[in-house]
DNA sequence: GTGAAAGCGCTAACAG
DNA sequence: CTGTTAGCGCTTTCAC
């Protein structure tokens, strides 16, 4: 059973091939197609339940209506939730959506991109980066490939993006501990610590106790490598304990580190630091469960993939009207 | 700056089209070309960071490399990790993902899956159906399509699929609880209810009861709708309670409802029943951080979607070796 | 108002 | 071993 193609419609129909084209894109009216005539093609195909190949379409008019989503990685909840927002507003504007998981790995992006943009497959491209310098983004072809960057951001490199207040929600955070009458907080940060996100929630960290002039020591920061965070949770614990045993807070950069935490302090070898506070960057709802009242900041996260969405359909559609860099405010989450 | 194209690459190198896609298709050797040319071609297209229009080729060669996958919700960590295994198997293997969420909505699953269809976008589909019945997959024009149904099975329609063992999961983890002596267990189930996950776990469920010559009662059985789940388990954990105030274990049928009905017992109002045995079919990591040992069966997610993409390629590749019908074992969790 | 025909960039018969 | 050529199914210019 061979696929229905426009040919058999316009035997079927008695019109041309043109006509019945022009009548699906929309241009009926411009070319002065009649009313009758359109209502017979539509009626037409749709009782047939025809619609055109996407791949001759795309290759004639140089349009995919794929955009391309790379993450770190899909199945952390923050991004499939991230692309299940953009996958639903481009359904709506009749894009689908190509997703691909760069496992934190700059060259794997790399790839993923060129491959994306080589093949023409792509009309648009939404990149959490896991690059810290424009090094690749910046070369020149890139710059016809619309492109809104998440999440983290290239430091010094214009582009679109959309990100939150990562500065200001560590600065929040850490001032509400000290505003409890904490002062010797630790932070816990993940590694690799160039992305941008990272950095900027360290910045406030510092800030925070710069101007509640508590003294900044290197050893409060302890660094847990993203693939192997429990381990260097207990690790860096041990270390913290032994050295600033006095250490009444610790502040995650991610939830992650946080249910690692959580749950090395259950056990008996670190019993005695129960009472350490714990809080963290990106809350979630889990956290509601536990006995240990964790201090956070929300990220509002479906609002990243609102706005990314819509700013690639707007940039796409060439009326660009909103700002291009967004900055979404986080949220406290005191228990 | 126009793309590069095989014209280009063909004068550059006094080569024709033909040779240059042929060595670039891996078929340099079966054309006899010589590895020197060969060579020479391969030299020059990675130098000139060629690759060929997706879109040219697909149309020429009737396979788009693309593979869809439809989820009830892209955001459900259980489905997000599937996807995340199945896009790194289909990428090493060329292939790329298209995602969509389907809402758990039947129509729309329909929509999404006569778009990718008929529009010939896609080389297979990956389904984890919203369907009762098989009336849409059963039409003929979807035999032609590989496809390879995930998580939910539709009864008595003959597909390829690849799913747990809810019957047994349930089975086992009902028996374990009156094992330990407990024999008042309510059931909190999922709305819709046609889906074969949960059918099949209410079904494991009243067939350890029935083992056990423990009487079944349809006022154990209590829905929650996936939409609504805090709501409806408070609401239905207060009918529980006053209906059969003996009962002494629930199970829920998955672990958002596991984790509201948590999130409910710390209410003051639910303060008698603390003792209540939560158990719940899908296991989670977080678990481990709460007092409260909640007994589950944990699935082998990634194993799904491992199979789901090697089931897929085969059926591609034309030779499926391995049995189309795959049910993965569940592993009870003791806490 | 409508249709003929060219061509998007690629692959694969076929010819040599 | 290598090249010529037709055509995948669609859109769009141009002609009537």
């Amino acid at each position: 059973m061979r696929k229905l193609q426009l040919e058999d419609l316009s035997k079927q129909l008695g019109l041309s091939k043109t006509l019945i084209s022009m009548v699906l894109n929309g241009k009926g009216n411009h070319y002065g197609i009649s009313k009758k005539t359109q209502t017979k093609v539509l009626d037409e195909v749709a009782k047939l339940n025809y619609s055109p190949n996407k791949f001759a379409k795309s290759l004639r008019t140089g349009k995919s209506n794929f955009i391309g989503l790379i993450v770190a990685d899909i199945s952390n909840p923050f991004y499939s939730k991230i692309a299940k927002t953009i996958e639903q507003t481009l359904f709506h504007n009749k894009y689908n959506l190509m997703v691909c998981s760069s496992d934190e790995d700059e060259s794997r992006e790399r790839v993923l991109v060129e491959m994306m943009i080589n093949q023409q497959s792509v009309d648009g491209l939404i990149v959490a980066t896991a690059h810290a310098d424009d090094s690749f983004y910046a070369q020149p072809r890139f710059a016809a490939v619309p492109t809104i960057f998440i999440d983290r951001v290239i430091p010094l490199f214009s582009a679109n993006y959309v990100t939150i207040d990562n500065f200001g929600g560590s600065m929040e955070i850490v001032n509400h501990l000290i505003s409890k009458g904490l002062n010797h907080i630790a932070c816990f940060a993940i590694t690799p610590m160039h992305l941008s996100t990272i950095l900027d929630r360290i910045n406030g960290y510092k800030k925070a106790l710069e101007t509640n002039n508590i003294e900044f020591k290197t050893e409060l920061i302890k660094s847990i490598h993203f693939d192997q965070i429990e381990q260097d949770v207990e690790k860096q614990l041990r270390h913290l304990i032994k050295e600033q045993p006095e250490v009444d807070a610790i502040f995650t950069l991610n939830n992650h580190i946080a249910v690692a935490l959580l749950g090395a302090l259950r056990k008996k070898e670190f019993e005695k630091y129960r009472q350490i506070k714990i809080s963290c960057f990106d809350d979630i709802e889990l956290f509601n469960l536990i006995d240990n009242p964790v201090l956070s900041v929300s990220q509002p996260i479906e609002e990243i993939g609102q706005n990314a969405s819509r700013l690639i359909l707007e940039v796409l559609s060439g009326n660009n009207k909103s700002k291009l860099n967004i900055v979404l405010p986080t949220k406290l989450v005191e228990r």
